[in-house]
DNA sequence: TCGCTATTTAGATGTATGTCAACTTAGATG
DNA sequence: CATCTAAGTTGACATACATCTAAATAGCGA
C-alpha cells in the first residue's frame, strides 16, 4: 500500500494512482506544526519523544497535537510504542527517504549554480 | 524569500518560520494533478512543455490546469517563458532539490533494519 | 483594426482541513 | 474500586482549497 520505492518524478510521467499516493503522503508533511513535530522527534539523540515532551513546544492545544500525530502516523511517517503511562513516537526514516527520493531531480548530488 | 539551503529536519528542530516556508512549498507539491504536471514537464526530453501539451493529459478543465500551474509557479517550482502564442513551462531543479534535501533523513544512503 | 486562438482571471460552490472545548479511554497507584 | 495522569476521540466551527462556468486578456495574422 505504500510503494516504498518510487522512481523520481523527473524520470517518467507519474501515473494517476501513484500521484494520488505520493500526494497523500506529502499532504501529511505539508503542515508547519507537523513538520516541526517530525523534526522535534527526529532530532532527538535517541530518536524518540513522548507526547508530553512535544505538546509544550507549541501554541496549539494538546488535542491538536494529538490530531497531527495521528495524521503523521496514518501516513506511515512515524510509529509509536507504549511504555507504561507514556507513548513514545519515533520517525520512520524509510518513509522520509521515499518521498525525498521521489522528488530528488537527479541521483548525483551536484547542485548547479 | 526561498531559503535555498535547508538543513535536513532530522538534524535539528525546525524553527517556526522555516517550518512555515517549507510547508508552503510542500503544499504546492502535495496535490495529485500538480505532481503529475511537474512530472510531465520534468520528464520531457527538452525539459519543457507548453500548456496545450499538458491540458490534454487530465480530466480537469483548462482553467484548473492554469490554476495549478500558477500555484507551482508561485511556489518557485516551475518557471515559464513565452514564445509566440504559446507559454512554455520548465521545472526548477534547485527547488525540488531543496525540499528533497530538507526531508532526506541522512546523507549516507544506509537503510537501518 | 478585427477577429482568432491560447491562456488566465473572476466568481460561485462543495469539500477538506486545522483548531478547540468537552468527553472518553488506558494505565498506574492508593 | 476510586482516583489521578497521559493521551486520544468527538462534534462544532471557520478557513482553505479544488473545481467549474463564464468572462477577460494577450499575441498573432489578415
Amino acid at each position: 500500500m505504500d510503494g516504498s520505492c518510487y522512481s523520481p518524478l523527473v524520470r517518467e510521467p507519474l501515473g494517476e494512482e501513484r500521484a494520488r499516493q505520493l500526494a497523500g503522503t506529502l499532504k501529511a508533511v505539508a503542515e508547519p506544526v507537523r513538520l516541526r513535530l517530525l523534526s522535534l522527534i527526529a532530532s532527538r539523540a535517541d530518536g524518540e519523544a513522548c507526547v508530553c515532551e512535544l505538546t509544550g513546544a507549541f501554541e496549539v492545544s494538546d488535542a491538536t497535537i494529538s490530531h497531527h500525530l495521528k495524521v503523521l502516523r496514518e501516513a506511515g511517517l512515524i510509529e509509536r510504542e507504549r511504555r507504561g503511562t507514556w507513548l513514545y513516537y519515533r520517525v520512520r526514516p524509510e518513509a522520509l527517504r521515499t518521498i525525498a527520493g521521489a522528488l530528488m531531480p537527479a541521483e548525483d548530488g551536484a547542485v548547479p549554480a
